[in-house]
Order: structure tokens, then C-alpha cells, then sequence
DNA sequence: AACCAGGACGTGA
DNA sequence: TCACGTCATGGT
């Protein structure tokens, strides 16, 4: 079986056991309380996301946010940021840099992440998401990768999950659970590895949202602790 | 008490 | 290019 058709099983494999994982997590809803199925934020099987600039926004700084960091450290320092009234464009236009970081502390590499916060939201007062939607996917990612703080995989994620132009996320899970399948080198770079994924799949949104979605719930089982894949018969079949 | 988490940047080979 | 140090909190 050639890597291409690997890459197509091991998402079938994946999306049947563990169902739809409706990424990205929304927290703040502007009617909360709506879906029965909308829990801690995931909208499993409703692609309808994000349904406002709010929402995108949030995507948005969760994707800083979470740069190496627990997703729970992240739902803190957006939930401080919502608290401290800086969860919109303007607030945080007009913040300096040492509010936004005391409001995200509990993320880690508050400093930093402040500062990237800054860039990219004086970044979305250029080019707002409404803007954003006449670029193509190409020449947006070109400008998000200009803006310091946003790495190959926090944009990625920004088009992906906050302004729905499909590019596929490739994480430290991706590359762990893919080498260990013996389908990558461990030190593949990231474009080669995207490369990869964006030519085996077809290219259709939910599939790359759910894809790295899977990679990541997958990784969090199998794959956070050495030795990666231990106890891993789901993808790894002893042969 | 180490180790880990949905990375990115600056530096020096 | 690429390997390595730095940034930092909170959970296990």
C-alpha cells in the first residue's frame, strides 16, 4: 500500500472510532445554552462554525494561545480575557500588551503570546474577516506567516477552523503517530508532511478539520507519553 | 518531582 | 537549512 492510500485509511480507522469531533471548540456563543449537543465548547457533526467574528476571533487567539499549551491553560486565559473585557478586536486594539498578558497567564509564555496576540490583532484591523474572505487560500496564509508570532501551524489552523480556507494542520501528534506507522521520516519538515496529507485526501473542509481533530484526540491517548504508540492496536497492528 | 502540553523565534553552525 | 536554547503555567 503506497503512503497515499495509508493516509486515506488511517482517517477512515480513525473517523469511525472515534465518531465526528466538531473542532474547533467554540466557548463563547452569543446565545449559549443553544444546542444539546454543543458541550465544553465541541459541535460534533455541526460544520456550521463559526457563526460569527466573535467566534472567529476566539479561534483565533486559542490557536496563539495554545502553542505548546494544555488546551485547559487555554480555556482559563480566554475565560480571563472574556472577564477582563478584552474578548473583542477593539479592546484589544487599544490594550497594552502587559494587560492582555496578565489576562492570559495561565497559558504560559504570557509575555510572548501577548505580544503575538498584539501583532495579529493589529494584523485584523487591517484585513478583517470579512476581507480576509476575497483572498485566496495561498495569499492569505502568505500574510498570516508575516505577522511574528504565527508559526506554519497557527495559521494553518486560522484558515482552517477560523476562516474555513482548507489547509491542513499538522501538529507534534501528526508527526508522532505518522512516524511511528512508519509512513514518515520523524524530521520530515512541515510543508513536505501538508504536502502529504493535501494530496492523499480529497480536498474538502471537514475532512481536514476532522482529520487533525482525530490526529490530536488519537495523539492525546496514544501518543503524549514516551514510548510513543505504546498501546496503540487501533493504527498500530502488530505485524 | 520530573514530565508534558494542539509552537515560534533567535542564534550559531 | 537545521539543531538547540528560550519562553512559563498548570495538570499528572
Amino acid at each position: 500500500m503506497n503512503r497515499h492510500k495509508k493516509i486515506c485509511t488511517v482517517y477512515d480507522i480513525l473517523r469511525k472510532a472515534y465518531g465526528p469531533q466538531g473542532w474547533w471548540p467554540i466557548l463563547f456563543t452569543r446565545n449559549s445554552g443553544e444546542k444539546s449537543s454543543h458541550f465544553n465548547g465541541y459541535h460534533p457533526g455541526d460544520y456550521d462554525y463559526p457563526k460569527n467574528g466573535l467566534q472567529q476571533l476566539e479561534i483565533c487567539l486559542g490557536a496563539v494561545l495554545t502553542q505548546n499549551t494544555n488546551w485547559k491553560n487555554v480555556l482559563l486565559a480566554l475565560g480571563s480575557l472574556a472577564s477582563s473585557g478584552l474578548l473583542s478586536l477593539e479592546r484589544l486594539l487599544e490594550a497594552k500588551n502587559d494587560q492582555i498578558a496578565l489576562a492570559i497567564k495561565s497559558a504560559g509564555y504570557y509575555n510572548q503570546k501577548a505580544g503575538y496576540i498584539k501583532n495579529l490583532v493589529l494584523f485584523l484591523d487591517d484585513f478583517p474577516f470579512d476581507k480576509l474572505k476575497r483572498y485566496s487560500k495561498d495569499a492569505t496564509r502568505q500574510k498570516l506567516l508575516e505577522i511574528k508570532g504565527i508559526g506554519p501551524e497557527t495559521a494553518d489552523s486560522i484558515l482552517l477552523y477560523s476562516l474555513k480556507k482548507n489547509s491542513f494542520v499538522v501538529d507534534a501528534y501528526t508527526t508522532r503517530i505518522l512516524s511511528c506507522l512508519g509512513i514518515i521520516s520523524p524530521k520530515l519538515n512541515y510543508g513536505s508532511i501538508q504536502e502529504l496529507f493535501e494530496s492523499s485526501l480529497k480536498n474538502d473542509l471537514i475532512v481536514f478539520q476532522e482529520y487533525h481533530a482525530l490526529l490530536v484526540q488519537h495523539g492525546k491517548e496514544y501518543y503524549s507519553r514516551k514510548p510513543y504508540g505504546k498501546n496503540d492496536r487501533l493504527l498500530l497492528k502488530d505485524n
